[in-house]
DNA sequence: CGGGAGACGTA
DNA sequence: GTACGTCTCCCGC
């Protein structure tokens, strides 16, 4: 039984088919008794019935323009202009088609502000990102545009049907270029100018021997005669007729392509609507097939409930060479198809391939074991031959891939000389796009969240624990159920997520233009890796626990006994039930706490406290750092590689473990040691640049403060500026100390701080941090209200945005407990600027990588990233240029109301480059 | 052996 | 006051 996700999507240009069919004489004939027109209404049916006669499996929608101005209006406000208003008899016919349409059960979509072309596009487009084939019937040869290996046309009024061959035959372009050939001709009847005297021979000579209307543009100049001078003063207004032939293909729609489903027909009031509009012979029929369509229908929606787990899966487990190469061939045929490596390790540094899994139909998957080497194991097809077979196909561009985590896949995959390439979608980061909070993005957590379904668990085939296998140890049966459910799963996540997140075009950019393109960029830093001087902090540790023996020492002495320095409980113990020190905070579980403030205080009066508080500073350092940092080296490279999670954080940040790079210590001078064993190989620097005050600057921009802007644009000192705002002095006689408290406030704001919060951080008193912060709203108030929108708009909508429109969803906003409620509050005010932050660096990211990539010299190599900081290792001879050219990327990554400042440092390590 | 608590490293 | 990850201790399985 062919599934759901097979059958071909048949969109209707309603509105097309209205204009001809009202202009059909033998139709125009037509009305009811009391002159009601009908031909239209007739015309546009008929061709209803017979797509869904050609097409049985068709999932059938009907779109039509809605009233009114589209956008294309406002970019120009003659689009359209010469056209006559509608006649009041073809007006009159609308209504009743669209009850019609409602009533055979037929989704039916009318979008205000764009034209059914536009709906159309972006239903093809999703469609086509799903794989799922798509026929467009429609008369308007615009759509060409619209064509690909998955999209057809077809009129249905003519019955001719054109792919790409058939576009290319008929106009003389490929799909790809209909556009430009549509700017180059213009179009008389919707008044778009092209180029006078160019018809459809010279467009095509034009773009025979120029790809693109860019490249005619730009050899303007080399064309000869009066067409050329023509074009020539075409120029200034061809880029306006390009834009208003574009369809648009990220229209916001309330449901996605896959949400279209048909409902059941509503037969007694199409029977009602027949009678009404004297359709004979569609009530004839209706009559006829009342039972045979209605059971049809129900048979559809059935099928229309995709993504059941219930669904038979097939899978396989290919040991031969034919099978292999049956798979092959679909896999080539396909245009996206969904893949899964299993491996020895999670540490992509370590893993070794063991298997390949692959789906190119929900329910339909393939294991193909490589590397199974239990007792007994069966023979399996040589690793090196499969890998050679598939590399064509994992290099290639063109064929799709959709992953869960694909980073690691790809990864994995270098390592054995596959570059993979086509990385389109990835389900982690669709679920991370869609709502970063929602859920945990692994794929056991996805599938029961999208799909009602509880996955085979790793540790169900492996243990868990000491004695748990990895994937080459395990029953290669098993491991292919294992591992053909997860490619198959993959794809069912992203046909249930991705059209979801492409409801929100926002979003859906987030993912396209941030998310995806960064996720090769971000398998290129980790394979760099960072050099790492293992002689140096293997010296610091030893120091180290010079110092912290020492310590210990002493600290045994005051308490007068023996205890674990670094058991925060046996420290209660003595500190404030032996020593009776009094208890100046507790812990959130009621402890008394002995958190570092609280030692600072103590500090003062005891001493005690103060050992303890060098003791635990040197043990983080030597525990977390110059003991551990040195294990990681991976002796392949000599280099440490992390992780960067790109779906953890619930602001759009990156993560980084094993190790996190993003918490080498900087703020102490024995911390920002380690910073020294940070190199950079021989004859090469360490460049570090960080974005100066971001975070700050996004706030000036988001809340539009003219104060704010100003300071940053005079590229005043921002915090002696507020400081010189709240204290009231002129700004050089600004202290030390004022400034100190303005910077706290301007922190403290990004933070969603109250008054409690600053006067804490200042140790003055609460009515003091209040009038800080009542002098700063007054000064800037656009900030203040900048702060109170926010948090109106978390409360109404349940989310804030980035500048990007990346999502925070805040469910505690409405939180009946007021801590939940009010740290909501401060998360909603934080997310923007931390949020935008993240967009802009990542967005730096891809330009960057663009560039070096470009650059093609391996001299040059992105590191890290660090929130608001890049890393570079870059050779000396070229380290001046390089880093300009970098530095001037970042500057313009973005264009806000403020300046972006971007700072470099260089040296020979790390420490150094700051 | 797993996981919570408490502490502390970063932006 | 925001956002993270990792360490140790220590309880309970």
């Amino acid at each position: 039984m062919p599934t759901a996700d097979q059958s071909p999507l048949i969109l209707v240009d309603g509105s097309s088919y209205l204009f001809r069919a009202y202009h059909v004489p033998y139709l125009q004939a037509l009305s009811t008794a009391d002159g009601q027109p009908t031909g239209a209404i007739t015309g546009v049916l008929n061709m209803i019935r017979s797509l869904k006669k050609d097409y049985p499996n068709g999932n059938v929608v009907v779109v039509f323009d809605a009233k009114g101005k589209t956008f294309r209006n406002d970019m120009y406000a003659e689009y359209k202009a010469n056209r006559p208003p509608m006649p009041d008899d073809l007006r009159s016919q609308i209504a009743p088609i669209h009850d019609i349409i409602a009533a055979m059960g037929l989704p039916l979509l009318v979008v205000e502000g764009v034209e059914a072309d536009d709906v159309i596009g972006t239903l093809s487009h999703q469609a086509t990102a799903l794989g799922i084939e798509t026929v467009i019937s429609t008369g308007d040869k615009d759509m060409a545009q619209l064509v690909n290996p998955h999209v057809r046309l077809i009129n249905t009024m003519t019955n001719v049907e054109m792919d790409e061959a058939a576009v290319i035959e008929k106009f003389g372009v490929r799909p790809d270029q209909i556009i430009d050939y549509l700017a180059l001709v213009g179009d008389k009847v919707d008044n778009i100018p092209g180029v006078d005297k160019c018809g459809p021979k010279t467009a095509v000579k034009w773009l025979a021997k120029y790809p693109s209307l860019q490249e005619v543009m730009a050899h303007a100049n080399e064309v000869k005669g009066k067409v050329g001078e023509n074009l020539r003063s075409a120029l200034a207004h061809l880029p306006l007729s390009y834009e208003l032939a574009t369809i648009k293909l990220d229209v916001e729609l309330e449901q996605s392509v896959t949400e279209l489903k048909p409902a059941t027909a509503d037969t007694e009031t199409l029977r009602a609507l027949y009678k009404k509009y004297e359709l004979r012979r569609l009530l004839a029929d209706l009559d006829k097939n009342s039972d045979s369509d209605e059971q049809d229908a129900d048979a559809q929606d059935t099928a229309g409930q995709q993504n059941s787990p219930e669904v038979v899966a097939e899978y396989d487990i290919i040991r031969d060479q034919a099978s292999f190469n049956t798979w092959l061939e679909k896999l080539n045929a396909a245009k996206l198809f969904a893949f899964d490596t299993e491996t020895t390790s999670l540490d992509y540094m370590q893993a070794k391939l063991v298997g390949l899994s692959f789906c190119v139909e929900v329910g339909k998957a393939a294991y193909v074991p490589l590397a199974h080497d239990y007792a007994d194991a069966p023979e399996q097809l040589d690793l090196d031959w499969v890998l050679a077979a598939l590399k064509p196909l994992l290099e290639s561009d063109s064929v799709l891939k959709v992953g869960q985590n694909l980073k690691y896949d790809a990864n994995v995959l270098s390592h054995y000389g596959i570059a993979m390439q086509g990385i389109a979608f990835d389900t982690m980061l669709e679920s991370y796009c869609l709502n970063s909070v929602a859920t945990r993005h692994n794929m056991d957590a996805l599938a029961e969240k999208y799909l009602g379904y509880k996955t085979v668990h790793f540790e169900d085939i492996a243990g868990k624990g000491a004695k748990q296998l990895t994937f080459n140890q395990i029953d290669i049966e098993k491991a292919g159920h294992y591992a053909a459910e997860d490619a198959d799963i993959t794809l069912r996540l992203h046909q249930a997520i991705y059209p979801q997140l492409a409801k929100i075009p926002s979003q859906l950019s987030v993912y396209n233009d941030i998310e995806i393109p960064l996720l090769p960029v971000l398998a290129r830093m980790e394979q760099n890796g960072v050099l790492i001087d293992c002689d140096m902090l293997a010296q610091q540790s030893q120091t180290i626990a010079t110092r912290l023996s020492e310590l210990e020492i002493e600290a045994h002495n005051i308490a007068g006994k023996s205890f674990n320095l670094s058991s925060p409980k046996q420290l209660q113990v003595i500190l404030f039930e032996e020593l009776e020190i009094p208890v100046i905070k507790k812990t959130p579980k009621g402890a008394p706490s002995t958190a570092e403030e609280v030692l600072q205080e103590l500090a003062l009066d005891y001493p005690l406290p103060k050992v303890i508080l060098e003791n635990r500073g040197l043990s983080k350092l030597k525990s977390t750092y110059t003991d551990k940092l040195p294990l990681l080296v991976q002796p392949k490279t000599n280099r440490v590689h992390t992780s960067y999670h790109q779906a953890v954080t619930a602001t759009g940040r990156l993560s980084s473990t094993d190790p996190n790079l993003q918490n080498i210590p900087i703020r102490s001078e024995e911390g920002r040691k380690i910073r020294l064993a940070f190199i950079a190989p021989p004859e090469h620097k360490i460049v570090a640049i960080d974005y100066s005050q971001i975070e700050l600057r996004i706030m000036a921009h988001l809340s539009d403060d003219p104060g704010l802007v100003k300071a940053f644009s005079e590229g005043k000192d921002v915090h002696k500026a507020t400081a010189a705002e709240i204290f009231a002095v002129p700004l050089d006689e600004v202290t030390s100390d004022q400034r100190r408290s303005a910077k706290a406030v301007n922190f403290g704001l990004i933070y969603g701080m109250s008054a409690f919060g600053l006067a804490k951080q200042l140790h003055v008193p609460r009515h003091t941090a209040q009038a800080y912060m009542d002098k700063y709203f007054e000064r800037y108030p656009n900030v203040a209200k900048y702060m109170d929108d926010t948090r109106q708009q978390a409360s109404d909508d349940g989310y804030v945005e980035t500048l990007f429109g990346r999502r925070l969803y805040l469910p505690d906003i409405k939180a009946k407990n007021a801590m939940r409620k009010k740290a909501a509050e401060r998360a909603a005010i934080n997310a923007p600027m931390q949020g935008t932050a993240a967009d802009i660096i990542k967005k730096a990211m891809l330009d960057v990588d663009a560039w070096i990539q470009q650059q093609n010299d391996d001299r040059i190599k992105m590191t890290m990233q660090v929130h608001d900081e890049l890393i570079f290792e870059i050779h000396q001879d070229i380290v001046e240029e390089t880093t300009a050219a970098i530095v001037e990327i970042m500057n313009n990554t973005v264009t806000m109301s403020v300046p972006l400042i971007a700072e470099a440092g260089v040296g020979d390590n790390w420490e150094q480059a700051h």
